[in-house]
DNA sequence: TCCCTTGGTTCAGTGACCGAACCAACGGTG
DNA sequence: CACCGTTGGTTCGGTCACTGAACCAAGGGA
């Protein structure tokens, strides 16, 4: 028996000294990153998460636990009778956005077929060039003044309300207004 | 009995119309984006993939297979006799490179406390900016002029030989002379 | 002949992920 | 007041990916 605490499978790469690890161990497991995607993107609330991710409940509260306690998102109470709680992105989880870009940009370059999606400057209309600059006013775009555009690739009539919602442009960040099911 | 393929179990993220689902699919499982980053900075050989990694051998083959066959990495055969083969980044894994260094932001700002490596512009000398860019140049600066410095953060004395020829300051992308173990 | 290097494959065990069922707090309705 | 719907979870059995250790094989060199 010795006094080495036993290493979670699939969570920590111990041995690396890398900035790039001490990130993958919080946002490299299954559908963590796309939990932020779709934070950035506005939603908020449990059960918006659920039925656009499509993810086990288990899965999807150990995600939200484990973002809200390294500060990626917060947990808010939106409404007291009944109690609600919402997750909301913090500047921490804004700060992913770049690398989530950057993804984004390479997924669609490389392995992407149709456009599905574009992120265009709000003030101006253009198209964000591949390090998130407006091309058009020449500025780096901060997440808030990006609004997300639906593309050709989608689905027409998407059978979750968040996708549907999504089928409108939308400002990140703001919070998404999800219709019933 | 339904015609729909069974879905592997952690792989895909089916329901998700989304660009950086897509890039997720290929290099979201655990251990691919450290492969691609030990690509980056110029590992090649199976061998030295595996002692800086400290992976297991199968899954390092199952990526290593994988990352060739979407065209991130090339085998190339270097030496006849005996046969021997390397790994090495294409245009595509070098596309991946802005997410990367993100991501290494990232994790540097919000989870490490010491500076382990910085990226620098070779002709300068200048740490790179946020956005990839030479803050003293004004110009984005390719993947072949970043040189990769050690930080005081490191472990003086690592096992590996890999770290230990990452302790001197290394041109990204140009191949990594490792030593002895 | 024997051993070493390089680059793998095989295999049993473990734990993360999967989906379905269940639970609980509260508000509204008949 | 009983019942139902909404929201936000927890529990549980089964499956599959990851782990680490052992094994394999094609050469080269002593």
């Amino acid at each position: 028996m010795v006094t080495v605490d036993r290493m979670a499978l699939g969570k920590d790469y111990a041995t690396q000294e890398c900035s790039i690890a001490r990130a993958l161990e919080v946002v490299g497991e299954r559908w963590t990153l796309l939990v932020v995607r779709d934070a950035l993107y506005g939603v908020r609330r449990y059960n918006d998460f659920l039925v656009h991710l499509g993810i086990p409940r288990a899965v999807l509260s150990a995600r939200l636990k484990t973002l809200t306690e390294v500060g990626v998102l917060e947990k808010r109470r939106y409404q007291q009778a009944p109690p609600r709680d919402e997750y909301v992105v913090t500047e921490r989880g804004i700060a992913l956005w770049p690398a989530l870009r950057a993804l984004a940009l390479w997924g669609r370059e490389n392995l992407q077929e149709t456009q599905l999606r574009s992120f265009r400057h709000a003030d101006c209309g253009t198209e964000l060039g591949p390090y998130g600059e407006c091309p058009a006013c020449g500025t780096v775009v901060p997440v808030a003044d990006v609004v997300l555009m639906p593309g050709p690739g989608l689905d027409p009539d998407p059978a979750d309300p968040v996708s549907r919602a999504l089928l409108k442009p939308k400002r990140m960040l703001e919070p998404l207004e999800a219709g019933p099911v």
